[in-house]
DNA sequence: ACTATATGTAGATATGGGTCTACACGAACC
DNA sequence: GGTTCGTGTAGACCCATATCTACATATAGT
């Protein structure tokens, strides 16, 4: 790993060139930005909409959802092959991830997209 | 785990519902319309894309990238607090996603955004 | 009421992936 | 040429999570 007191050296002339300012203490600078950027009402939403949509499975499901419009828990088990334990994990990830609303219809449960989502699918 | 015969019932009757189609042997057609999305072109990339995207530190890094244009490894490093080699892991984690383009001038690698994909940033 | 069905929940397990240390490699600088 | 520096690679470690098997709950049908 290089040493910290190198590494503000080269921060610093990149910052310099970057912004134009002093190149003081510009580590904590590059940290101040993260943090920022994390701390920011819109990451933490974002992140759990990709890593709800990371998963084969959940992609798929969504997709099915997307083509379908409405599809209950069963029929996503059947078009997965998954448990219908696991399938009920997968629906609750993406339901607390704000991208499909499920609706209770007897011994239903029902799953569609969240209205105005579709732009969050690639 | 519910029975195949009476999984099969329940599903022909939703699919009959649906598409007006017999409801013979609609288990196989769930998992053949699964099929079909799961080996369509654009799933794995899109599989790939989302993964990429699905870590905390390289959501950051695409930020960080979206707001400055060009950062070098090092500045990442800096940002994220990670050890060189995470970093160098993610930015390939990336580009192998296509969302960041690497360019090596001298000793330092400068990593930028690629062209159009802004859109596939939450 | 009783049974069957559809789904949720809890706990156990296993696989994937994020992270680090250690080493390697090329480029710049003395 | 030797040294320092920025980065990549390999391997190990460890935690998150995807998955399953039970068990639980609620609804529908008889």
């Amino acid at each position: 790993m290089m040493s910290a007191a190198t590494n503000r050296k080269v921060l610093g002339e990149r910052l310099e060139r970057l912004t134009g300012d002093e190149a003081e203490g510009c580590v904590p600078e590059y940290k101040a930005l993260a943090k920022k950027i994390v701390k920011a009402p819109g990451f933490p939403e974002a992140l759990r909409q990709v890593k709800a949509l990371a998963d084969e499975n959940r992609l798929l499901a969504v997709y099915l959802l997307k083509r379908r419009g409405e599809l209950c828990a069963c029929e996503i088990q059947a078009a997965t092959g998954l448990s219908h334990a696991t399938v009920s994990h997968h629906m609750a990830v993406l339901v607390a991830a704000r991208m499909v609303d499920a609706r209770r219809e007897g011994k239903w449960m029902y799953y569609r997209l969240k209205e105005g989502r579709e732009g969050a699918i690639p």
